[in-house]
DNA sequence: TGTACATCAGTGAACGCGCGTTCACTGATGTAC
DNA sequence: TGTACATCAGTGAACGCGCGTTCACTGATGTAC
């Protein structure tokens, strides 16, 4: 046995130090993912992080993606659960409402990363797309949000007139909510009264798009 | 007549510094107020603001009271406007409605103000009351949206069951709303798309609330 | 009216910081013969 | 199997930048006598 490994990693140093990205940025958000202070707490020179990123954005646009992988995933998972839980086939607007409820689990269980995760949208498709290796990564959130509606299109519950730009009006509320009870006047209102708010925001929303006014 | 004043202005520096802020910012948001930018700007030296302003931070602080105001101007104006067009006394729920149109109008006519105007809920009500001097500022924009809901619940169009958080479920839709139109994926929709679609937003979030589900 | 003096809003230089990035380099690894 | 060599993922030092803040200072102003 020698001097220890000098210039070779044993792992991936890109896979390492997007995952290092995950850690800081859970935390701290986007502002939390200097290239120093990644490099750093992987315990490696800052210069390394040229080996395998053009720069520092395209590095915070490898975390990004993967951030936004995670908030699309628990939407998945909120959705599937809601569905199963209701043992028969739910109705469909019940599923806009699950993505509604998911996304803001995440927004108030993971604000870093939700930030995270918005910032990915800053990134060009191109850049995106280029780091896709391995597993297709689930569709984007924004993607979920216009197939549920859809659904609602196709069984009826949603009026043909009200389909268009129905999902800008979904996702205005969900975002605002967002906003309000992460970095807004609700910060400090207890969980509890959060979810409730949640849940009264989002029915209000869906039910006037399904009642024809 | 002897050398060009030195150590002396004419006007006083702190409202200078303040209006020069509220320039810089109309562009950049807060970002753009970094404390030698903004005396640099004026034509003084970094450290010459520190005779007006504690530090940073409280330099920051006093533009975005500042641009707050002129949020909650733009609001009411509108809100006095559709009013006084209506001929009659207008519905109440048309108020909420003024105010929504009113904060959307003046977030995409003024996106650097607003983010300025957010960043002055960052600071203690001590720290903003202090600033209070001359006339006496409008009250905040949350303040209007409170009122306007106030007077729906006591003409009737608001049940009394329904008040109780209105605030936040139409605050959700109009703050979620902007930032889809101004950070988000709406950003390079044309204006009079985005107009019609807070229209609709917006009518969507009130009718629901007055519809009893 | 003239003089001495305290006040205080400005000045320019400097400090220390952390950042993203570039430079010349080193040394372990894998390959060709 | 042994040797020479090209590759390339790392290293440490340095650059240049702009930031917020502090220092010792200067000089115009207003006031007291």
């Amino acid at each position: 046995m020698t001097a220890p490994n000098r210039g070779r990693r044993s792992g991936g140093l890109r896979e390492g130090l997007i995952e290092e990205g995950l850690r800081l940025g859970r935390r701290g958000g986007v502002a939390a993912l200097g290239l120093r202070e990644v490099t750093r707490s992987v315990g490696v020179s800052a210069n390394a992080a040229y080996r395998h990123f053009a720069d520092h954005d395209a590095l915070l646009v490898a975390v990004a993606v993967e951030a936004r992988t995670l908030l699309a995933r628990h939407i998945i998972d909120r959705m599937d659960s809601d569905a199963t839980r209701g043992g028969a086939a739910p109705r469909p607007d019940q599923r806009v409402l699950s993505f509604g409820l998911g996304y803001i689990e995440f927004a108030l269980n993971e604000p870093g990363w939700l930030d995270l995760a918005c910032y990915s949208q800053h990134a060009s498709s191109d850049a995106v797309s280029e780091l896709a290796g391995g597993d297709p990564p689930p569709p984007p959130p924004h993607m979920l949000l216009v197939a549920a509606l859809d659904d609602m299109l196709a069984s009826g519950v949603l009026m043909d007139d009200q389909r268009p730009d129905a999902e800008w009006i979904i996702w205005s509320a969900i975002e605002g909510f967002t906003e309000l009870a992460t970095n807004g006047p609700l910060q400090r209102a207890d969980r509890s009264h959060l979810d409730h708010l949640a849940r009264r925001v989002l029915n209000n929303t869906v039910r006037a798009l399904t009642q024809p006014g």
